[in-house]
DNA sequence: ATGGTAGCTCGGCTA
């Protein structure tokens, strides 16, 4: 008796489940042991950080390795901004892109493709936008302007966004936190860094222009608080949850409905000597 | 209205 081939060898070639963290981290180094509790814990197949504060001949390589994540893009400068992308599977590509005409490192991309089992290319983007000082003034303060200009940059790089049926994700610290209930206070924080009208309008202009989709407010409703960050000056983080969600992971039309699971692993704030930005993890079909 | 904390490196910047 002939097998019966299942429907899917007849109709085509099962998507791959992916997984994909973006964490600030705020030195990798200093937190390397948090980095590989997390990793031990949820195995994402790939990890995206920002602030990693370290230059690339000081990045912690051999424990990620032996953790299991061989491949590694890495955009780092010392002592400040950092980014990297370490991976289960990997790359085809890798690239980096400035912006400002500046050379701080905000932004590392790499694809995806057959060397990783996927049958279609896949672009992934990880930033760091600037975070803006604390005038929210582009003629008082240098760093506010440097940050508007950084998103308007980022809204005409064409290459960053995908058009037609391109599957493309982009991750990061992106310093804005653009609705209502990113923020715990929407009226108190209308006139603070992150929050102010010309960034969150920037920053869904980009989005915008890139017919990108907010995994976030895809997964959980908009009148529904969330946050993936907890500033440092509290003496107690958790005290009237003032939190804001300045990272996001945005994907393309293409990937938007193979989208299985959305989690901000909020318990890592505890940790012991905590970054001030949690782990946020998105599981898709590719 | 202000100051609060953290990291990198040991003064002052960046967040």
């Amino acid at each position: 008796m002939e097998a019966t081939p299942s429907f899917g060898q007849l109709c085509y070639i099962p998507a791959m489940r992916f997984s994909l963290t973006t964490w600030n981290i705020n030195s990798v180094r200093l937190r390397i042991d948090l980095v590989a509790k997390f990793l031990k814990s949820v195995r994402p197949d790939v990890l995206c950080l920002q602030e990693t504060k370290c230059i690339d001949d000081a990045f912690p390589l051999k424990r990620f390795k032996r953790l299991g994540y061989e491949h590694v893009a890495l955009n780092g400068q010392k002592g400040y901004h950092g980014v990297a992308i370490v991976s289960k599977l990997p790359f085809e590509n890798t690239d980096i892109r400035t912006f400002c005409d500046k050379i701080d490192s905000r932004h590392i991309s790499v694809s995806f493709g057959e060397k990783a089992q996927l049958t279609k290319p896949l672009e992934l983007h990880n930033f760091y936008v600037p975070a803006g000082g604390d005038i929210p003034d582009p003629v008082l303060n240098p760093k506010f302007d440097h940050k508007l200009k950084f998103l308007d940059e980022m809204k005409a790089c064409e290459p960053l966004h995908p058009r037609g049926d391109d599957r493309h994700i982009l991750v990061g610290d992106l310093n804005v936190a653009p609705h209502e209930n990113d923020v715990w206070s929407h009226k108190q924080l209308l006139k603070i860094v992150s929050h102010t009208p010309i960034e969150t309008e920037k920053l869904l202009a980009a989005q915008t222009h890139g017919e990108w989709f907010d995994v976030a407010r895809e997964r959980i409703p908009m009148s529904e608080k969330v946050y993936t960050w907890w500033s440092y000056r509290a003496a107690d983080w958790t005290v009237g949850n003032r939190g804001r969600r300045l990272d996001h992971i945005w994907v393309s039309r293409a990937l938007k409905d193979g989208i299985s699971d959305f989690r901000i692993t909020r318990d890592a704030r505890g940790w012991e000597r905590p970054s001030d930005h949690v782990p946020v993890t998105v599981t898709l079909d590719v």
